[in-house]
DNA sequence: TCTGGGGTCCTAGGACCC
DNA sequence: TCTGGGGTCCTAGGACCC
């Protein structure tokens, strides 16, 4: 039989902290920490933060003490500037190999099916070289014949410095040690529900999982489990996707950045996320068919609950802002029950059944309006060229004070012409 | 005394991912 | 005072149909 032919996960090392650092040296070696939106909690840690015992998911306001004793630098993050790294870094893995998937904003799978007769540890050595001097984004490289393997391979390279940034788990020897080595819930797919249940069975490496029957992994987990001990036991069940498939759905959801207790601030909050989801939808070429709008209080805090949340027909389907805005606020009105001293700190607005607009069905009554398409592709046209929201509809206010917070954002440093960074002389 | 069976579709919720 | 956002997939269970 012959060999499947491997894959490739590769992956920046502390994506989010690496970008900051490109462009600020002095952030080189030096604790660093990116926050999420709001500057709620830790999403990205410098090995350096890592170090000092800070998990991932931890509230900012939990951890303010270590900041200032270690005097770690924080930053807002900055999507703008992480997309745009993601992107250069993706178009020099292209020329690397044809075939691709980029499965996240900071991981990209390779397919190496054309590269068999290569020494593939040293070719994936020159592409972190490439990569890290295109880019100045710092990678490793995860090898195997499945891509539960290849994401293995790529966890050990990351926490191992003995692989030197690339592990190779093609062969049986390799493969064997450091499934061995790994506990359970480091494997892709495993998370903290799944590793409780195998626990329980005494299964704590990922080679233990890799010996369960695929049978008993069905019974335990679903046939997700299942493919997972396939995989990691050498049969690939997982293709490389080289197309993104059409999205089924769409959210735009935050955080406030304080209380909203009135319903006129949350409709403000609820149109400017609709009018979000509209530009999005926009954008992907498609209309969508349901919108559902939400807002809730904090789980966190003591005071009267809410979860509110309606949701309805679009018809005709659409990606109209102002149709977006309409519905999104007769849910938010629907599901309003009169303030009752909740104080308010999320919404959002989830849009379904998306599809092209060529393949919605056509509608008796409700025709969509001619001219639409050619107002929002003018809207979206000048916020292209003058920023974000230059044009932006009414019912989104004007005040925002519900905004979210981001103290320590970085500059838009390859996307804006006004903050390119600046060289001393 | 005795109250079918099998199929589809939809939704809510759980689990996981980055 | 302060706890992110945006996705996917899978299953169970209810509604509905014949």
């Amino acid at each position: 039989m012959a060999a499947a032919p491997p894959f490739a996960l590769i992956d920046g090392n502390n994506f989010y902290v690496s970008c900051e650092r490109v462009f600020d040296r002095r952030l080189e070696g030096a604790p660093v920490l990116v926050l999420s939106n709001n500057d709620g909690c830790a999403i990205a840690r410098s090995q350096e933060v890592k170090a000092l015992g800070i998990k991932m998911g931890t509230p900012a306001f939990k951890i303010r003490d270590l900041i200032a004793k270690h005097s770690i630098r924080v930053f807002s993050s900055n999507y703008t500037l992480y997309g745009d790294m993601s992107r250069r870094v993706n178009a020099v893995i292209a020329d690397f190999s044809p075939d691709v998937e980029v499965y996240s904003i900071d991981e990209t799978f390779l397919g190496l099916a054309g590269f068999a007769r290569r020494d593939l540890p040293a070719m994936c050595q020159d592409l972190r070289a490439t990569v890290a001097r295109c880019t100045g984004i710092p990678t490793c490289v995860g090898i195997g014949p499945t891509k539960t393997l290849a994401k293995l391979g790529n966890a050990a390279a990351k926490k191992r410095p003995e692989f030197g940034g690339v592990c190779d788990l093609s062969g049986e020897g390799p493969r064997a040690a450091v499934l061995r080595a790994f506990p359970v819930e480091d494997v892709w797919g495993i998370g903290p529900a799944t590793a409780a249940k195998l626990a329980a069975l005494g299964i704590a490496t990922a080679a233990g999982l890799r010996d369960m029957s695929p049978k008993q992994a069905r019974a335990l987990g679903t046939v997700t489990l299942e493919r997972t001990v396939l995989e990691l036991g050498g049969l690939s069940c997982l293709a490389l996707e080289e197309v993104a498939p059409q999205r089924k759905g769409m959210a735009v959801t935050r955080s406030f950045g304080r209380p909203v207790t009135s319903l006129d601030e949350l409709r403000e909050a609820v149109a400017a996320y609709a009018t979000r989801a509209g530009e999005k939808l926009r954008a992907h070429g498609v209309v969508a068919g349901q919108l559902a709008a939400f807002f809730h209080t904090s789980p966190h805090r003591d005071g009267p609950h809410h979860h509110g949340q309606r949701s309805t027909r679009l018809v005709p389907m659409t990606a109209d802002t102002r149709g977006l805005i309409g519905a999104a606020l007769r849910c938010v009105e629907a599901a309003w029950r009169g303030g009752r001293g909740c104080r308010y700190v999320k919404a959002g607005v989830l849009l379904d059944d998306l599809c092209r607009p060529e393949d919605a069905p056509p509608t008796l009554f409700a025709a969509p309006s001619p001219k639409s398409g050619a107002l929002m592709a003018a809207v979206d046209r000048v916020n292209a060229k003058h920023g974000r929201n230059t044009l932006f509809p009414a019912a989104m206010g004007i005040e925002r004070g519900w905004k979210l917070r981001a103290a320590h954002h970085s500059p838009r440093y390859t996307t804006r012409l006004d903050e390119l960074p600046r060289v001393r002389a």
